[in-house]
DNA sequence: GTAACTGCAAAATATTTGCATCCTT
DNA sequence: AAGGATGCAAATATTTTGCAGTTAC
């Protein structure tokens, strides 16, 4: 593909993730530039950012898709093998900064990603409860 | 949700489970019984295997669900915390009889379960390569 | 000016729900 | 006989594709 270009709705979706600390799907982005945009357009930033290697994705438990910026990661280092969390109530997803080392596998096997997610309750959830 | 029952259509199911190795999408076991039975009702039995704790389901690094039979889980112990491996050539998805080690997590955050998918290349695909 | 980008419409996929009928217990 | 299970139809949800018009470079 060639050189992607610098645009006005990509500025926008940019702005949206950096201001998030979490990691968002398609639908959280919808929804915070309602009606500023396509949903398609949408699609289609989220998956040349993902080819550009400036956002993960995550695949949370349901298997939904949520986006985050590359805050810990360097242009060589863009393996994304850290830990991922989600909350089982509600919902967000989040990166624990935090690497998964490479695993021993059995004899044959040759490993190239690591996708770990945690699910469990997060601290504002359980204050919640109290 | 009251007790099950045993059916032929589940045997026919779980027959396609346990006859394989890997861990099979809904549209596996669809193709594996072309025309047997209804698409919709390979889901239900899915679900309900699920909510049985008779299968686990794995979601994939494009978010797909695919469901194994617990072969290492006993009654008391199903937590599904072991590793899982899928081919990035093949697709198939399998589960590394190896357990995940609960992580240290921040304060504040509790943990339910781990989901860790190791994507690369299998023995299988490796060998064609050579 | 050229090629990437966008928006709208529509297609292709995937999953869920409603309901009448069937079958296990 | 009662209530869960199934099959069919249809609704809902999600993502992709085609294409004409727009815009960055």
């Amino acid at each position: 593909m060639a050189k992607k270009r610098n645009t006005k709705t990509k500025e926008l979706v940019w702005k949206v993730m950096e201001n998030s600390e979490s990691a968002l799907t398609h639908d959280d982005i919808t929804q915070s530039l309602r009606g500023e945009m396509d949903r398609v357009t949408i699609y289609r930033i989220l998956q040349g950012f993902e080819e550009e290697g400036l956002v993960h994705k995550v695949i949370d438990s349901a298997g939904k898709s949520h986006y985050a910026i590359c805050r810990h990661c360097t242009e060589h280092h863009h393996h994304d093998n850290h830990m991922h969390f989600q909350c089982v109530t509600c919902g967000v997803v989040n990166c624990l900064d935090k690497e998964v080392r490479k695993p021993n596998m059995p004899e044959g096997y040759t490993v190239e990603e690591i996708n770990y997610l945690v699910t469990g309750c997060c601290p504002d959830c359980r204050d919640d409860k109290d």
